[in-house]
RNA sequence: GCGGAAGUGGCGGAAUUGGCAGACGCGCAGGCUUCAGGUGCCUGUGGUCGUUAAGAUCGUGUGGGUUCAAGUCCCAUCUUCCGCACCA
């Protein structure tokens, strides 16, 4: 047969979808695989062959386990809210539905040519409104358990997206989306109590199968810490001043203090504070640093003495300085912190540049040079001297401070709640009223979905205010509680509300009357293999292992965590090595690609390339080898023959089933399309194939070039699809050779290659060891020492 | 700085986890087919020495070590990539 993907991938593509035969089934009595995949955010752009490659270990796990018997749910979908749409409708003056619905049929047409399985009949789109009608009534869920609260807050913001930022999108100072140096501005601000999830989506990480560096990422995001709180008494003043410290054995060691510029002591104490010109002064240099150069600085201290205050030891009454640095953060514990100049290393350096006393309080190191951070025997202590264990002076330390009630023991965490509004238009309208007399008050469940108002002109106002604000149709309501004069709140949800709870939508699509029916959840969850990038391993998963373990706590879903395992693609680079990117112009467009090559070799191709979980580098006559090898296989339909096939080939046959079995399983891809090459050329080299050994390689091609294989499978009169035949099943015996050839060595040197009886005895391999003639020539005239033999892997005779 | 991963031919990468390094693919070279280009098919392809050959010898970032045997384990060291980062 020749190789015709043009007429070949067309048709099958129509069949698959008339046959609806990649429909999962709810409520089937087949053991049941979900598998997940990150939908794509629909831009105009269209496809990228990284969304090839990430969809392809899925579409290939998915489409074995139908053949295996799984009733399978591997579903597709749309994150359609976000900037990129509306900077698009700003800039056409278009409509962003229209925008969307537009670029969500070219994706979908992409995708359907490239033969994902993907059921078509569960497409969800975060922006409709039977979806985002669920967003908002799980937020609504969250605000009526007190997980959502509006506060002031100086927050990142983005001057060219005119938008707040979460720490998460303003990573380094940037803006997540346009790249520009984010600036603080004080802002009404609608948080998540993400926070109050820390310890369970700690917890949880022991219960899902995740890469260790993926947990790693979650646990570091996450940034759980232990310690205390120490109240710290501030000379001629009511107010304690209180620090968060890891290190509260060290506080003896406590030379000064240092707190935030922000610190509101600062502000209220101005009048007893000296030089507040000064302090002013440098505050008004830190404002004009951004975040990313605050944390950049990693060397040079800088700082201000507050002069006429004094904070006292609390566990030797000694009157310190305290310092305003910007290397102490607001956002981080309470703002200020002890210094202990011998044991941390940025106290060292701000006490050298200062000339503060460094007192040593634990014995190692030189601190003449550097602060010492390892453990050791306690010094300068008091009731802590002697002891030299850090767990124990730590315990002892916080027992005391709990005693004398100036201190406890406590954590912290580096992950903030979640900022949760954006000023924007194509995002879920926050469902809130603020009532003048009864505050913010929920929307009434039964008017989900507060749809986003239709209108013309999608342009932030001048203070960033979001478009909404303008409609006043919208703005004014009446207050659900007491029916009198209300606003709506205008300010709208980020993109990551939407893909917190995607997964759970696909289960149930089109329900009105609950987020998913409750049996199909418990039939389907959890997500047994969840595909992703790396880029989402913090900021989405954290986010909707959030949303899910509320949704647990509440009782809507029964599990806790939403994803059994998980796994990450690497990125494909460009031919030159590089990150792909329109600038650099190593853009790969994977329609080019099957276009030229056909959508089975795009498929083979993006999973032979290399590691799955690595960056590789695209290489286009690489590409024109998968194109060749699938040619290779469609010209097996004139090399048929009915003789049986030899023992040996059968062998070979029987360890590509297992080979290629198992390879998908720990999604080696690479080699187990290596496995099917070799296999190919062991097929030639015979000259022909027989047709049930054939049917048996294309049943292993087909997760990965499912057209070609079909087709053959139809020339060969195969009833049905090959998609849904039963996946070959490998015979052990038959994997079994008769004899084997092994390496032999000569003290440690491979000398020469023997053919044995597979499971011969040790005596008799040797014996046919030292009757090879190149063996026989290395030990002439010296006496054998040693002779190891491992079963049917090697012989090493060690002589003098 | 902390954490993680990785360094293997001209290139992408294999190596059943301590047992014949370089599977498979690309590229390259020679040959056949072809008017020719391309395609296709066959053969060869880690380096060095060796007239071909037989063979020898070196070889998995670098330097040591353990072992009958090391890409794989241990110690040291260099490099690259990816997270996190004045987190108290």
């Amino acid at each position: 047969m020749k190789y015709n993907f043009k007429a070949i991938e067309g048709k099958w593509q129509k069949r698959w979808e008339d046959g609806k035969i990649f429909r999962a089934v709810d409520g089937s009595d087949k053991p049941k695989f979900y598998g997940l995949v990150e939908f794509p955010y629909p831009s105009g752009a269209g496809m990228h062959v990284g969304h090839i490659k990430a969809y392809s270990s899925i579409e290939v796990v998915s489409r074995k386990r139908r053949m295996e018997g799984y009733n399978v749910l591997f579903p597709i979908g749309f994150d359609a809210f976000g900037l990129p749409t509306e900077n698009y409708a700003i800039k056409t003056k278009t409509h962003p539905r229209i925008i969307t619905d537009r670029n969500i049929e070219k994706f979908s047409n992409q995708l359907k040519r490239v033969g994902f399985s993907f059921d078509w009949e569960r497409v969800v789109d975060t922006t409709d409104e039977d979806f985002y009608k669920w967003t908002q009534w799980i937020f609504l869920k969250m605000f009526e358990k007190g997980l959502v609260y509006r506060d002031k807050a100086w927050v990142n913001y983005c001057p060219s997206c005119k938008v707040v930022l979460s720490n998460e999108d303003s990573q380094g100072g940037k803006c997540d989306i346009c790249h520009s140096d984010v600036i603080q501005k004080s802002k009404d601000v609608w948080y998540l109590r993400i926070t109050q999830y820390a310890d369970k989506l700690l917890q949880g990480l022991d219960t899902v199968d995740y890469p260790e560096n993926i947990k790693q990422q979650q646990v570091n995001w996450i940034g759980k810490s232990t310690g205390a709180f120490v109240d710290f008494a501030v000379d001629g003043i009511e107010d304690k001043l209180e620090i968060y410290t890891t290190r509260p054995d060290t506080l003896f060691g406590v030379t000064f203090m240092v707190i935030a510029p922000e610190h509101p002591l600062i502000d209220k104490y101005a009048d007893k504070i000296k030089n507040m010109d000064a302090i002013q002064a440098y505050r008004a240099e830190c404002n004009k640093k951004t975040e990313f150069e605050r944390t950049q600085l990693v060397k040079d201290k800088t700082g201000v003495k507050l002069e006429g205050l004094e904070g006292i030891n609390p566990v030797n009454g000694k009157k310190i300085p305290i310092f305003i640095a910007d290397y102490v953060m607001m956002g981080y514990g309470t703002g200020a912190i002890m210094a202990v100049p011998a044991h941390d290393q940025r106290d060292y350096d701000f006490a050298k540049a200062f000339g503060i006393d460094i007192i040593q309080v634990i014995k190692g190191g030189n601190i003449e040079e550097e602060a010492y951070t390892g453990d050791g025997e306690m010094i300068n202590s008091g009731f802590l001297n002697g002891y030299t264990n850090k767990k124990d002076s730590i315990a002892r330390m916080i027992g005391e401070l709990e005693k004398l009630g100036i201190g406890k023991g406590g954590v912290q965490y580096k992950m903030k709640d979640w900022a949760f509004n954006r000023q924007r238009y194509w995002g879920e309208p926050i469902p809130i009223v603020h009532c003048p007399h009864c505050g913010d008050v929920a929307v009434p469940y039964e008017e989900l979905p507060l749809r986003l108002p239709k209108i013309e002109n999608f342009e932030p106002g001048q203070e960033g205010e979001s478009p909404l604000a303008k409609i006043d149709s919208f703005v004014n309501c009446k207050c659900p509680k007491c029916g009198r004069d209300a606003k709506r709140e205008t300010d709208t949800m980020p993109q990551w509300a939407g893909s917190s709870w995607y997964y759970l939508r696909y289960i149930d699509p089109h329900n009105e009357t609950c987020l998913a029916d409750a049996d199909k959840m418990n039939y389907w969850m959890p997500v047994d293999w969840y595909n992703g990038g790396m880029e989402h391993v913090t900021r989405h998963m954290i986010y909707s292992r959030f949303w899910h373990h509320f949704l647990y706590d509440l009782g809507v879903v029964n599990t806790p965590e939403p994803y059994a395992k998980r796994s990450a693609q690497g990125l494909i680079l460009g031919p030159d090595g590089e990150k792909m990117s329109k600038s650099k112009g190593n853009v790969i467009d994977p329609l080019d690609i099957v276009e030229e090559y056909g959508a089975d070799t795009l498929r083979t191709y993006v999973l032979f390339m290399g590691d799955y979980g690595v960056a590789t580098p695209w290489n286009d006559s690489s590409t024109k080898g998968c194109k060749r090898f699938l040619e290779r296989v469609a010209a097996l339909t004139d090399r048929l023959t009915d003789e049986p096939a030899s023992p040996e080939f059968e062998s070979k046959l029987h360890k590509t089933i297992r080979k290629v079995s198992s390879d998908i399983e720990d999604m080696k891809f690479n080699t187990a399309i290596a496995s099917l090459m070799t296999l190919l050329n062991d097929i030639y080299a015979v000259g022909s194939i027989n047709k049930e050994n054939l049917v048996i390689f294309i049943k292993l091609l087909c997760p990965f070039a499912p057209h070609l294989c079909e087709e053959i499978w139809e020339t060969l009169g195969g009833e049905g699809f090959l998609s849904l035949a039963e996946w070959p099943r490998y015979d052990e015996a038959k994997t079994v050779d008769a004899t084997k050839e092994i390496g032999v060595q000569v003290n440690g040197k491979l000398r020469s290659t023997i053919v044995i009886p597979t499971d011969a005895g040790k005596e008799q391999v040797l014996a046919i060891a030292k009757e090879d003639a190149k063996v026989k020539a290395m030990m002439e005239g010296k006496t054998i020492v040693k002779e190891i033999y491992v079963p049917n892997k090697i012989v090493n005779i060690v002589v003098k």
